[in-house]
DNA sequence: CCACGCACTAGCCAAGTGGCTAATCCATAT
DNA sequence: ATATGGATTAGCCACTTGGCTAGTGCGTGG
């Protein structure tokens, strides 16, 4: 990829050492510049806004003012400006947010010279980047603890089904063209099984856990 | 990587050609060990169940059984072997029901042979790897259009928040030290404003949307 | 044949729900 | 001071909800 657009780099770590490795790998590149450092949150927002780097490395834990606090700034002030999460934990939750908070890579501290090079231009370009574990963590959190049956019988499902859509019993007990009464007896058993008193209750827990689905 | 564990891979795909060419690149490495193809989905199902293999290379788009079946099928009775889906659709809701069928990889098939090589090992260890289209996929799915408001007031979201709870009028009431009667007037208000009719339709949506969140 | 369990139905009752109307208190705008 | 509007409260009424008790058919196994 013969791009010789030089890329404007600004880093944001609040460990000197840090930031000089990441200058150093930096300057092995002809593509890349590096315009500025910051050492905490607010101040990469505010270099960010003076030097309108075309990309942030961004450390997540840092003082005053946190990575993904410092990533939404910066997101919504200025989207041209693409940010990477560049960091050393890479538990769900700290994917979750940088990524939420507009983020578009997810590097780990631990990432070879080549990947982060790589991920730089991709997020040049409006591509995405994931580190594998950063792609195991998003993946995993969307693929939900293997569903919590509850044990409902189909019958009950179908209920519940109809029950998160907002239907009352006379409705439901039409839909199916059953008596009110057994959508009663079907109702009591959903709340027994999901251990709550009230239809809203069992409709928020199926939503929530995402027993059935709506519409 | 010294790891001279042979890697036995299976093909999942309804185009002869794509097959070979594959089968050519797997070959080109001597990690991997090309033990089975399959034409449909069915077909890979059986094949697993009866060979076995470390890692399936799973098109999305075949007649019979597609892609997501079989993934859901193999990943169910076979946990210990990893699928990558290989295909060249990358839209938000083929990645989404891929790796919510159980792959722990996507790829393009305009991946590089390097990249599906590295992908195929990381897979066998369990880890994942996203093409950068699928993980784009990912990332802005999970960015929802920012929450619509339904330009509920303070009071109401306050209110609702207990609903989502389970919390019946008699009970928000204390918990916010206001009258029965103020709570059936805010509930009310944000009936109308959800443009709903029942709480549990309400709660039901403020969870849907994230407006709020239980607990 | 009969007991047993399962799916389904009826009806009663206390409590909760949601639409309505009306009223009070209070701060700000006029 | 007067009016306008937001927040709060009361009370009425028809309807829904959920717990309970008490059934009725129907198929399976003994």
């Amino acid at each position: 990829m013969a791009d010789k657009t030089i890329i404007r780099v600004l880093i944001a770590d609040d460990h000197n050492v840090v930031r000089e490795g990441i200058a150093g790998f930096l300057r092995a590149f002809d593509d890349f510049s590096l315009i500025g450092e910051a050492s905490n949150g607010k101040e990469a927002v505010m270099l960010v806004a003076e030097l309108k780097p075309d990309v942030v490395l961004m450390d997540l834990v840092m003082p005053i003012m946190d990575g993904v606090a410092a990533t939404q700034a910066i997101r919504q002030a200025h989207p041209t400006t693409q940010v990477i999460i560049l960091t050393s934990f890479h538990d769900e939750d700290s994917v979750q947010k940088g990524l939420q908070a507009g983020a578009i890579g997810y590097l780990l501290k631990n990432a070879s010279i080549h990947d982060m090079a790589n991920a730089i231009r991709a997020a040049h370009q409006g591509k995405a980047t994931l580190a594998p574990e950063a792609a195991q963590a998003l993946i995993s959190a969307r693929i939900r603890p293997p569903a919590p049956n509850f044990n409902l019988k189909d019958r009950e499902i179908e209920v519940l089904t109809l029950m998160v859509k907002g239907m009352n019993n006379p409705d439901i007990a039409e839909h199916l063209s059953l008596s009110r009464s057994t959508i009663k007896f079907y109702v009591s058993s959903i709340l027994s099984k999901l251990n709550v008193e009230t239809r809203t209750e069992a409709v928020a827990i199926a939503i929530d856990q995402g027993l059935v689905s709506r519409e």
